[in-house]
DNA sequence: AACTCTTACTTGTATATACAATCTCACTTT
DNA sequence: AAAGTGAGATTGTATATACAAGTAAGAGTT
């Protein structure tokens, strides 16, 4: 086990966050120029400027080319679409959750899935499927991919009992995430489990996962349009 | 008139959106790598390699250290995370804009409407209706209810021009923002609208935006969800 | 006082180079 | 046949440098 070196455009990055997190940078305050992290650091331009290219493109800095870099009107990031265990939001609805196991086991992956969870075509991965259900309605169908290298034991779970996603929470704690959210029609199969005719849209939420150590898992979330709805909330 | 120079990373990104929009670089197949595209352009490995990586951060494209770089899946994208003008994000595509504008008018709010925009039943609010078109295809619907007290100019824009979002930007900065992520089927005037069958599942959302004032505006975005998508993106 | 010009600073684009880390695949060894 | 090795390709990180382009502020002129 080797210890990777943290890049050094991440020690800068990291830096300016806690700068601004902290609250000793305010909004729309000057942050120091490339040359000025060049010479802090260490650094060339070029590295200095990455992280702040970087961190503008999250949002947290604006830039303009003559005056120079500023904080931006306060962080959005984190409160968006957060990811929640759907058990405890049925439960913080004041209603009954169960949920069905449909399948656990190891597959074969296709190329599709691989690339998305960093490994080769062919390899072997964790899938499990679980249908959520609040007061007795299927309101979700979990379709999941895991990284096997990274969640050693996960076929050993019962997922009527803790969520994929609490278990994996516990054992690789989430360092990032992307979704992708669209409306698509059920397929035949799909639309059984959730109950629901073959024309009703539904929400479909496709969601990648990193912990530290590389991508954890890959999740397709399936609801119908018409009994669920995400939230999210911005501020600037 | 200063006509400006194209970046050359800008051109080799083109080039590779064209060819992946054009059809001929299909989902997952493998893009020139840096040193190629060096030697087809005649720019050095670091300017090939911000074409790839802005692809990258933009979700068309896939890299993997070791094994190369892949057209990601193509389907439209835009993000939750930030809130963009829908103009820019299709032209950033590469795509044609234009806009349609359907209606722009004084109403009577409802209850609901003047629960959300904190204001009284039966007063009156600003009121448009665009279509958003990406290649001459209808794209997004976009109905908007707008604060007059906060917003004054309103009626008086040509929103082919600019869209309801560049202009309320303008006049009053967002200061905080919600969204309501659902999949709905549209109604029949919708659905002509947006020039698709009555089955064909549409992301909507409605978002809701404050300025330092107060609520701004509430708007709802129809989308079919065969041609859009939401994206984003989360770092704990 | 108002205007223009210059200058310094900052970000934007571009090149050339070097080495590290990772993956693939053919080849060799067992 | 299976396992291990190593070369080559590819992306990731980092540096040094150069010039372009936009901004702001001060100097100088009218």
């Amino acid at each position: 086990m080797t210890q990777v070196k943290t890049a050094k455009y991440r020690v800068i990055k990291q830096h300016i966050c806690e700068k601004i997190e902290s609250g000793q940078w305010l909004e729309h305050s000057k942050v120091p120029s490339e040359n000025e992290l060049t010479e802090q650091f260490s650094v060339s331009r070029m590295t200095a400027r990455r992280a702040l290219q970087e961190l503008t493109e999250q949002g947290l800095l604006v830039r303009s080319q003559g005056s120079g870099t500023f904080v931006a009107n306060f962080k959005s990031q984190s409160s968006l679409l957060e990811i929640r265990n759907i058990a405890d939001e049925i439960h913080d609805r004041g209603h009954q959750y169960h949920a069905q196991q449909l399948a656990l086991k190891a597959v074969e992956v296709n190329e599709e899935v691989a690339i998305l969870l960093a490994l080769k075509a062919g390899d072997s991965a964790y899938y499990s499927s679980v249908l959520h259900f609040e007061n007795n309605v299927p309101i979700q169908l979990e379709q999941r991919f895991v990284n096997p290298k990274l969640v050693a034991n996960y076929l050993e779970q019962d997922f009527t009992q803790i969520t994929p996603h609490a278990y994996l929470s516990s054992e690789a704690p989430l360092t990032e995430a992307t979704h992708q959210v669209e409306a698509v029609l059920a397929s035949e199969n799909i639309s059984q489990l959730l109950a629901i005719s073959d024309i009703t849209p539904c929400l479909q939420v496709k969601r990648r996962t990193w912990s530290s150590q590389g991508v954890v898992s890959l999740a397709t979330l399936t609801s119908p349009g018409n009994k669920y709805r995400l939230g999210s909330h911005l501020i600037f």
